[in-house]
DNA sequence: CACCTGACAAATT
DNA sequence: TAATTTGCCAGGT
């Protein structure tokens, strides 16, 4: 199985209302290297991965799509239509936000039951 | 077919 | 305290 197949992996299991960081994913995957992380949802097509709960450390999620443009009609099939569809859809599923950018991942960060 | 680069993060200097 | 380096895979050019 290929670290991708393992992201993927993970990334499922988040329950819903709750998210994780590249960095978290990455250590439970064995290897320091986050950027595989990001790279691995970049290369996702499978609609069944929901990328919108990976945010990275501080919990910011906008900017990061927000600045690339290609993301915007999503790379990741369902996930994203726009950065302030993913916010809408963190929000509908019961994350909260500290403010327009940033996740409460004190509150909802995910661990594994 | 070889080289470039990318949704990140944490330890050094 | 901020800037730099290390981690090191896969896909794109």
């Amino acid at each position: 199985m290929k670290f991708f197949d393992q992201v993927y992996a993970f990334v499922r299991e988040i329950a819903l209302g709750k998210v994780t960081t590249y960095g978290k994913i990455a250590k439970a995957l064995g290897t320091k290297d986050a950027r595989k992380v990001g790279w691995a949802l970049h290369a996702n097509s499978d609609p069944k991965t929901p990328c919108h709960r990976v945010v990275d450390r501080t919990g910011r999620v906008a900017p990061n799509f927000a600045r690339l443009q290609r993301f915007e009609r999503s790379d990741c099939g369902q996930a994203f239509d726009g950065w302030e569809e993913q916010k809408r859809r963190l929000e509908t599923e019961g994350v909260t936000f500290i403010d327009d950018m940033h996740v409460d991942l004190k509150e909802h960060l995910w661990h594994r039951p």
